[in-house]
DNA sequence: ACCTGAACACCGTTCAAGT
DNA sequence: ACCTGAACACCGTTCAAGT
């Protein structure tokens, strides 16, 4: 909370602006509160004049990562084709900062911050018909689907199914009696294409979406 | 990679399930090798005899802990109902491990590990006609659809609404002029109920995939 | 062959002291 | 009023030494 800058020009904007560029050059394991000082060029309990503690700062870079997310404006097309878009536009964004991806799942209060995709989703919504409630549920919907696949994405990555003998070696084996379907569909378990996976989730609930507020106004 | 055990017994079982506990009852920011260490009654050093890293040890704790998930039978009722249930059964199952949720973003191949979540799954893919390979991806999108939302599951505990003037305070000043979407759906953004959102969403992206399937068929 | 102790290069944070 | 240096209580990991 206090704030103070005398003769180092140092302000808590600045020190979230350097933090951020750090994070997203070198990742969040490599980065530290002194690492933080040394490239501010200034003792490492100065910054703590700015924030009471690390996690604090942390908040304030995910907080402005956040902040500057900038979607593009939605393409022509179906309700549905522009939905889908703006989710991949967010995601697009949010990986671009992937580094910073890690805090978003323990930032506090973030949500607010996206005014656009806010914006662009809540216009989505209206065009369904759906009341002000609803409308901002239906947002959240799209808007937390797509950060918890974007945090999960790089699980995908290391899924086996190259190394060799990779598939069954590392599930281990299906026991085709408890678990038959299972069994009957191992050979399908290839590698995960996070960017496909993603799309085609994005879709089918976009269509749930759609299908569930246009058939519940009825057709005259 | 190296394996032994002389005097202390000191398997790689009990470390991975000894971490495992810890981890739960103190979370993963208080757990460190050396507390680990001092659990098993054992030097810091010893534990590096069996696991190469932290990082490697915290893999193996995440495989374990996914790899006990037990789901209960799934519910009669609609196709839509029962995979609905299938979500949140899963849900509840990796939220009650929850400080061990941190290392599902990270834990490398950890998604052939949860056979019966596949099994209930898979078999409700069969039920719609899909093909083999439509099954796995179907079955994916509800998996890490479950796993993203609980991801960021404890980000909705902390959004504002409470505190005096909370909302519009931490959301800030929303310009009605460059966003009069946001601008006129504000007072709704009260606070998220994490569980009503994702059983919302899910219903949704289960009624995508229903609809997707059963009208690609034709109706004869 | 199996285990340990001391040591290295780090952390986040406190607090008395400087200007 | 603003900043710093030394210090505290930790980390993960290496490596020579013990039995």
């Amino acid at each position: 909370m206090p704030t103070a800058t005398r003769t180092t020009g140092l302000t808590p904007e600045r020190i979230v602006g350097v933090a951020r560029g750090l994070i997203s050059e070198h990742g969040l394991d490599w980065f530290s509160m002194r690492k933080l000082a040394a490239e501010l060029e200034v003792n490492p309990m100065t910054v703590y004049l700015r924030f009471e503690s690390k996690d604090e700062l942390l908040d304030a870079v995910a907080r402005q990562a956040l902040q500057d997310v900038r979607l593009p404006d939605l393409p022509d097309g179906t309700w549905e084709e522009r939905a889908t878009a703006l989710c991949t536009a967010l995601r697009n964004h949010l990986l671009a900062d992937r580094n910073l991806l890690g805090l978003f799942a323990t930032a506090d209060r973030l949500s607010g911050a996206v005014a656009q995709s806010v914006e662009q989703g809540l216009s989505l919504m209206e065009e369904l018909g759906l009341e002000t409630d609803e409308a901002v549920q239906g947002f959240r919907a799209l808007f937390w689907h797509t950060v918890g696949f974007t945090l999960v994405h790089h699980s995908f990555d290391s899924f086996p199914a190259d190394t060799p003998g990779g598939l069954q070696a590392s599930i281990g084996a299906v026991d085709a009696a408890t678990h038959p379907a299972f069994a009957r569909h191992l050979p399908s378990f290839t590698s995960v294409d996070g960017d496909a996976l993603f799309d085609q989730t994005t879709r089918l609930l976009v269509a749930g979406m759609h299908r569930a507020a246009t058939s519940s106004q009825g057709a005259p």
